[in-house]
RNA sequence: GCCGAGGUGACAGAGUGGUUAAUGUGACCGCCUGCAGAGCGGUUUUCCGGGAGUUCGAAUCUUCCCCUCGGCACCA
């Protein structure tokens, strides 16, 4: 079985082959932060996360970084907007993204660096690329990346002609003063007394914007990339400037040898926008949804293809993700009162179908929305079993640990698989199944007055039950 | 204008040549149940944008057309 990826180089599925063996080194473009990051960055960084969290899955050693871009002339102009200092409104918003990415079980880049502290490097990179011809300094103290040097790698990624690129780009642009032909792009830009900047050979300014990435993943990855992934937005002009930029630096092509990119995200069938007022942070989603609904729903569809975000769909997905998370909660409570003794019930051989189909459907460029597929089938199955047969405590055991086998490629079940989590509010295990007991009680003399009264207290609680053939089950919501 | 993605049942969304086109949600019926919930079984009548072509065979390949969304030096 081979792993396949959809390269955008190529436009094509691609076998994947690491250049190293099994290293993979991986960069995802991480965001600027001048806001709270919205749903869209969720969308982008759930979608390589399980990526890299799947690269591990099968073997592979992956170093994943992914950077913050804590300096450019949105965070300048938001901060001028609301009157604070540049740098604290970037570590405001730096902050907040991490945490939003924690809520979201995003697990954190093995290296996450900031812009702010990669500033010699930066320079150090720019100087490299003047001596080598490709780029130039102006009066002003801008440099630019002299695009007419590599003519023939234009469009490598984005597939587009020079002509085309001045045509489209020409009349919509402002054109800088000093640069020597349209579609050079900037490196260094010089910063005036109140713009945040540091000393250079060009003068005081601060890095342009493409220019962070080559340095940080050359720095903290390698020299060529196996995978360099971010939003289909940023396939041009960003991705491409970096392959010009860090090809030209480094002599080596290709920079990257597979380029993979997000979908977009829309909301009610349109981009999301400020000026449509549909522009929602992932604060507010995770206000009114769990964060494993969210991972469910970002997950339920192929990465590269838009996808759809209204209420509605989400409530959806809740639903959908209730299903396998109600087997889960099956098969534990089945657990309780399995028998010892050898009853497989075919159980073994369901948790081996289900794990080939898992590797063959995420080996087909991590179609995770197929790999979800199966496991409702696979539930299924499973829920059939327990509530026909009731396997035995092994057997059972062996379809909960697949559970949280494939849980470290998804990350959506941890709720679920945790056992004996200690909650600090609300009643304990001893008080609910106390109460549990007294109603037990009650529906035996079939007072169903009392028994109902009970399970409504626990209900008040957070405490929800369920009567099943073998007893009570009992979950906190 | 240039470049890209897409159009599959009520909705969402897989499927890139081969038996009755996954899967989930919704709806309906049944089993189970004191009720509720969960689960299981079944149903949802021609679901593949349109035309032409290639083929023994097309959602899938070719071509033309229609429509939607996005990128084009701000963006995940």
């Amino acid at each position: 079985m081979v792993l396949r990826v959809y390269n955008t180089l190529t436009r094509q599925m691609e076998d994947f082959v690491p250049l190293h063996d099994m290293k993979v080194n991986m960069y995802v473009c991480g965001p600027t932060v001048y806001d709270h990051c919205h749903l869209g960055h969720a969308r982008s960084y759930i979608s390589f996360d399980v990526i890299r969290r799947y690269l591990g899955y099968r073997k592979y050693d992956v170093r994943y970084v992914s950077n913050i871009t804590d300096v450019d002339d949105k965070i300048i102009n938001r901060a001028r907007e609301i009157g604070v200092d540049p740098f604290e409104l970037s570590s405001r918003f730096a902050l907040s993204f991490i945490e939003d990415m924690d809520r979201l079980n995003v697990v954190r880049p093995d290296i996450q660096p900031l812009v702010t502290d990669h500033i010699p490097e930066i320079i150090g990179m720019i100087e490299g690329l003047i001596d080598r011809g490709l780029a130039y300094p102006t009066q002003v103290g801008n440099v630019y990346y002299d695009l007419t040097s590599s003519l023939g790698r234009v469009g490598i990624l984005s597939h587009q002609t020079v002509e085309g690129l001045l045509e489209g780009s020409g009349s919509r642009v402002e054109v800088e003063e000093d640069k020597n032909y349209r579609l050079d792009f900037v490196l260094w830009k010089s910063s005036s007394p109140d713009e945040p900047g540091w000393e250079s050979p060009w003068g005081r300014g601060r890095p342009g914007w493409h220019i962070e990435c080559s340095v940080m993943s050359r720095k903290y990855g390698s020299q060529q990339l196996d995978i360099h992934g971010g939003g289909v937005d940023l396939i041009f002009p960003h991705h491409e400037a970096e392959i010009l930029q860090s090809e030209g630096y480094t002599g080596l092509q290709p920079f990257s040898k597979y380029w993979m990119h997000n979908g977009f995200l829309t909301i009610d069938q349109e981009k999301m926008s400020k000026s449509l007022g549909n522009f929602f942070t992932i604060k507010q989603v995770l206000e009114e949804f769990p964060p494993e609904v969210i991972r469910f729903f970002i997950l339920n569809t192929h990465y590269r293809n838009t996808i759809d975000f209204s209420e509605k769909h989400l409530e959806e997905a809740g639903r959908a993700y209730e299903r396998i998370a109600n087997t889960i909660v099956n098969l534990k409570f089945a657990l309780k009162e399995a028998p010892d003794k050898d009853s497989d019930h075919g159980l073994s051989e369901q948790v081996r179908q289900a794990r080939d189909s898992f590797i063959t459907s995420m080996d087909e460029d991590f179609n995770t929305r197929e790999a979800l597929a199966n496991l409702f089938v696979f539930a299924r199955r499973v829920n059939a079993i327990i509530s026909a047969n009731g396997p035995d405590k092994k057997s059972l055991r062996k379809v909960l640990d697949f559970f949280s086998e494939i849980d470290e490629v998804l990350g959506v079940f941890r709720k679920e698989m945790a056992v004996g989590e200690k909650i600090a509010e609300g009643p304990s295990d001893e008080e609910i199944e106390e109460l549990i007991h007294q109603r037990e009680k009650s529906r035996k003399a079939k007072d169903w007055a009392r028994a109902d009264a009970i399970r409504d207290e626990l209900q008040d609680k957070g405490i929800f039950i369920e009567d099943g053939k073998e007893g009570v089950r009992w979950r906190r919501t």
